[in-house]
DNA sequence: AATGCAAATGTAAGCGCTTTCATGGTTAAA
DNA sequence: TTTAACCATGAAAGCGCTTACATTTGCATT
């Protein structure tokens, strides 16, 4: 593999030049960057991107957390942020961080011990604290899925809170009133405003909210089926349930399936994210659209801006809105 | 951030010897190890990869090529082989390649100028010689779902031949005679073979094949529901449906349901790969497993092994047998 | 104590780049 | 023509490691 340094040779030139055509910030004379590209071209040479870094101090990676590998909900973020850093040049390396504190600790280090020059963050399980110490580091930190007051501009988050709000409003609106809720793991910060958002959607039509109708499940569409057993052991009939993911929601249908209930007839379901899978499902699932993609997209433009000074004026945007998918899944109780 | 320097002014030793200590391949007396770990630990020395690897030409990185970053099918894989290569402290560099020649030229390319110790690659689009002439190249190449005779020891793959044949098998042991194919795009090698099996299958039962009630799809949903319409235009009657993946398999159901026909009691639909959401569907899909973990593992091991000389001794299997998943949505004809 | 050897440690030359600073060559103003 | 100002280029010092080779140390022999 050629080095810059036969490139030089063969262009007659020093070294530096060699670096400064390749780099473009300086100015070079046309006849020397001729000769140089020609020699290049020649040689097949290609920068050796380990020297750059070296040299430059700058790995042009981006670490990427997220708390799983699989699952829909990743795929489309990583889905995205690898294509636009991509095609800016950079390179993203993923990690998974299993929402465990130590597990995501863990992964950041592996990410900071790579010398990336930017950390995009799906971090569930470490605090408030750790995050705000980590951006004092030499890595720029970003945020997605999270808030965090003192580093506001670089979160790209969804509005929980509000998605909650829609999904037990449609239910409300088409006439439900007994109404079940199967939450996140509630340590965590989504799952916590989601259900904020319900009990929001209670109170403003007079419905009560009742303890005995919420079951905390874990985001995995086994605790969506267990969590609809214990609902219906507790004998207080509920014509809507109300999920606070997708998985979570397939769970619950296939669960009600194998009782014997019709869906939507006797029960309706509303899921959260609308994950590429809740079309497939049977009934279609009406759920709350989380703009993943978006957070991402957003995350990897402020990297490019901000880290890598490119100056594409891109307007940056943090709170994304979700709104409500309307499916088969919910229709007025019978 | 410390360096080798600074560490070896504290320890009282040279820079090789602290070097020594952390790669722990040549024999440091204990005492000057003591010295030199102490001294590390107080300044809180992490040696610079990037450093590292220029010195040493090795990036510990392992290039990924999948076709795209969303999707069960690759999830499961990406998460399997970061999961092997992270615990061994390489990392990993994930691209994808949208099925498509150029794309994924560009994609090896990138992990290549990366200077990636070794590739795994679920190529799709790229020819067998351009892929030969790559693994001539000073990176290891390993593929996945592909089987070239002339690096046979670095393919690692699913016999889809058996995996077609056990599926229509399956339909045909129910009773079925009339039974339709969705393929996957017949210029990929998977999809052929696969449509070998069913042929095969047909064959044995003395079934003939009829090339009407065959349909070229593309691996996703939407190809599975209009599929199923083109094979209803034609006027045969079919009471079972293979498909080439579940993708297409819960297209086409969705698309059967929408014109009234009941799952499965008017048809039986059989799909392959077994991907998460397989058992979320209704009913639950009878489907080929498609151990794509396997190979993803059996992949990540050979690098480390052969790439990486780790001799923990690991029995390579190329070829992985797919097995029959029977769930719900195949029965008997009516 | 002198000798020989192996084991432990040190020295220094890279790895392939970037970047600062120095230098020589041009051009324009005086 | 002289001088200043500027521009393009080159020389060389790193970036933080690894590793071949040289040197020293410690120990068992005699």
């Amino acid at each position: 593999m050629a080095t810059i340094y036969e490139v030089s040779k063969a262009a007659g030139v020093s070294l530096a030049t060699v670096s400064r055509v390749m780099n473009g910030n300086v100015k070079v004379s046309d006849r020397t960057r001729e000769k140089v590209l020609k020699a290049m071209a020649e040689l097949g040479y290609k920068p050796n991107s380990i020297a750059q870094s070296l040299a430059s101090n700058r790995s042009n990676s981006v670490g990427l957390l997220v708390s799983a590998l699989h699952g829909s909900f990743f795929g489309n973020m990583m889905s995205t942020v690898e294509d636009v850093l991509r095609k800016a040049g950079k390179h993203v390396v993923i990690t998974a961080g299993h929402s465990d504190e130590q597990q995501e600790k863990n992964a950041i280090e592996f990410l900071l011990d790579r010398r990336c020059d930017a950390l995009i963050l799906h971090a569930e399980a470490v605090s408030d604290e750790y995050l705000l110490e980590l951006s004092q580091r030499d890595v720029e930190v970003v945020l997605i899925n999270r808030r965090i007051e003192q580093m506001a501009e670089r979160c790209f988050y969804t509005d929980n809170e509000l998605g909650g709000y829609l999904a037990t409003k449609a239910a409300i609106d088409k006439g439900h009133s007994d109404i079940a809720y199967i939450s996140g793991p509630l340590f965590k910060q989504d799952a916590k405003e989601r259900l904020e958002g319900h009990k929001r959607a209670l109170r403003e039509a007079n419905i009560a909210f009742d303890s005995e109708l919420l079951i905390e499940g874990g985001f995995h569409e086994a605790e969506g089926a267990q969590g609809y057993l214990q609902l219906t052991a507790v004998n207080k009939p509920f014509t809507a349930l109300i999920c606070a993911n997708d998985e979570m929601a397939s769970g619950a249908m296939t669960a009600a399936r194998e009782r014997g209930v019709r869906i939507p007839e006797q029960l309706s379901v509303v899921g959260f994210d609308d994950v590429l899978f809740a079309r497939y499902l049977y009934p279609k699932l009406t759920t709350i659209d989380n703009p993943i993609q978006k957070m991402g997209n957003g995350a990897a433009h402020w990297v490019l801006e901000h880290v890598y000074k490119q100056k594409k004026p891109h307007q940056h945007i943090n709170l994304f809105v979700p709104k409500l998918i309307m499916r088969d899944s919910l229709v007025a109780p019978a």
